[in-house]
DNA sequence: GGCCAACCGTCCGAAACGGACGGTCCGAAG
DNA sequence: CTTCGGACCGTCCGTTTCGGACGGTTGGCC
């Protein structure tokens, strides 16, 4: 049995959402949803599948005209594995990667100029980043899709405390 | 010239902060502090050292008796990158990581009780945390230190939105 | 002197990364 | 009808990251 990895679980859950998928399709819904929230390289979207093919967890079929595509399936082992993972209980705490957080840490060796700056280019990134949830949100305001939209007020949580930090921060620097 | 990573700032803002440092003091004082939002293997912390030797950004030296530890400390050109780093503007959105909100994503696929399962889990996690930051800004409530104490502010405001989240997630799938 | 726990460092295979590259298809403009 | 550009689609490859296994050292305590 092929060892599994987050990435892998990704990609199984991608096509058990969307159905049957092109790493192309992947890529584009990865783009615009869980990408958001885990980053992911467009390459692996297509070696991943071939991995998870070989171990049987996805299904291949080729177009016979044209571009001759690869579109990908779940198996009923994929469903199987990706409901496993699913229910298993969850020990990993999550992960930053916050270059600006790492920038504000080391902020002593500098001028504290800088730090204001700092506070306020993210004060604008995260508002933008506010905007385009709340958009996905009343674009998306459909039932259908509206549990894989749960995840979206995570971000949204999360991009407030943000800012709210940030904006605070940008205050008490104030001259 | 070398091409300079985050990882490379990192080493060298820890060197800059603490003054001289062998890789395992680096590797300690990573765990507890820059560790908890910027995630970083330590064998890193043993080669990223010797290239930025290389390049000149740190200077090494070896104790002469018993275990010949490795001592870097920063060099004046090492700190020059990093100042200019840090004014530098940042134009990377933070990354997350979070397995939890993977699993929360591809929901649909499951039985949802295992999302109430999932949010009581992250719950107590976050509880943890957010214990262990408090702890640490208790701990750590002298003018010495207070200001690369101010990213702790920021590592609660984000523990305090998800644990807001994960905690109404958990009423909302109540029976 | 022996033993254990913390200390310290290396190594290596496997992923992840990301960006350059190259081809294909289709519609619109000339 | 031809050309052209832009979206579409996929591969490749060198570099970094990752993480965990492994192994040696040191000092204090029994």
């Amino acid at each position: 049995m092929v060892r599994l990895s987050t990435t892998s679980y990704v990609v199984l859950g991608m096509v058990a959402l969307r159905g049957p998928s092109t790493p192309y399709d992947l890529k584009r819904a990865v783009g615009h949803s869980v990408g958001y929230f885990w980053h992911f390289p467009h390459a692996q979207l297509y070696s991943e599948p071939k991995r998870l093919t070989a171990a049987g967890l996805l299904e291949v079929s080729t177009e016979e005209t044209g571009r001759r595509r690869t579109t990908y399936s779940i198996s009923e082992s994929g469903l199987a594995a990706l409901r496993k993972w699913l229910a298993e209980p969850t020990h990993e705490h999550f992960q930053m990667r916050d270059v600006a957080e790492l920038k504000l840490f080391f902020n002593e060796v500098d001028d504290s100029r800088h730090v204001r700056e700092l506070a306020l280019e993210q004060v604008a990134a995260h508002e933008k980043r506010i905007a385009e949830y709340e958009d996905m949100q009343r674009r998306f305001d459909q039932p259908a899709v509206a549990r894989r939209m749960i995840t979206l007020r995570l971000g949204l949580e999360m991009e407030h405390a943000a800012l709210r930090f940030w904006r605070s921060l940008a205050e008490e620097t104030e001259d």
